[in-house]
DNA sequence: GGCCAGGACACCA
DNA sequence: TGGTGTCATGGC
């Protein structure tokens, strides 16, 4: 009788994206302020726009609560417009800034206290912030447990067979966080991993010849 | 010139 | 409840 051939374990994933790449540690910001803005600016934007909308705040040392809680909308709008969509993001970074204000006078360190799933179902709460964008600024910014599924979470999944694509978004975080230990860095380092794949992998073809993850992809027809 | 990028929300059937 | 349109810039 043959063997059945599984898909690879996740955790089995993860060593291969760690063996490749090394330590990932990541969210590219300098404090876990900048974090959360920047959680609120790259929604449905790359990364690259979202970096020059945060260089223009940084530029007029706007990067902070105080300062851009002052900060009149009319000229908020006009220093996020390189991430697109800026009277958007400008009224959501707005919605956000209430929010730490009257639940954590202001500081982004306060919400590391916080039950995970609490912080989330607040988060949540705050117009702008949908799941991916509260599990990243709970994850990164205050160092909670939640793994963070994005685009690339989904398309690399898709591609190893874990996922079919119809799956909702608390249905593929909840295959990673029943499957791997509640540690926020290696969720931290996994998802990490994940968007560095993505974004050195073609969008349009299965995981390619120069992947870790070439040998289980399934739609390449040879799985482990 | 069109498509896509580390989404979320409003609206409608 | 699920599907669709909208937001809007910049790189390729």
């Amino acid at each position: 009788m043959r063997a059945v051939r599984r898909p690879p374990g996740l955790l089995e994933v993860y060593r291969r994206l760690r063996r490749r790449y090394g330590h990932a540690g990541w969210w590219p910001g300098e404090s876990s302020f900048e974090v959360c803005v920047g959680a609120i600016l790259t929604q449905n934007t790359a990364w690259a726009n979202v970096e020059k909308a945060l260089g223009a705040l940084r530029r007029r040392r706007l990067l902070s609560f105080s300062a851009l809680r002052r900060l009149p909308a009319s000229e908020l709008r006009p220093l996020l417009r390189a991430a697109g969509t800026f009277n958007v993001k400008a009224r959501r970074v707005s919605a956000f800034l209430k929010f730490l204000d009257e639940q954590y006078a202001g500081r982004v360190g306060a919400m590391s206290r916080e039950e995970p799933r609490v912080l989330r179902r607040k988060l949540l709460s705050v117009h702008g912030i949908g799941p991916e964008t509260a599990d990243s600024i709970a994850l990164y910014a205050a160092g909670l447990p939640l793994f963070v599924v994005d685009a690339y979470t989904r398309r690399i999944l898709g591609r190893l067979g874990l996922v079919s694509g119809t799956e909702s978004y608390e249905e593929v975080q909840s295959l990673f966080m029943s499957r791997l230990p509640a540690d926020a860095a290696l969720f931290n380092d996994y998802h990490a991993q994940l968007v560095r794949l993505g974004k050195e992998a073609c969008r349009k073809r299965p995981l390619c010849d120069r992947c870790p993850l070439d040998r289980v992809c399934a739609k390449r027809g040879v799985p482990v």
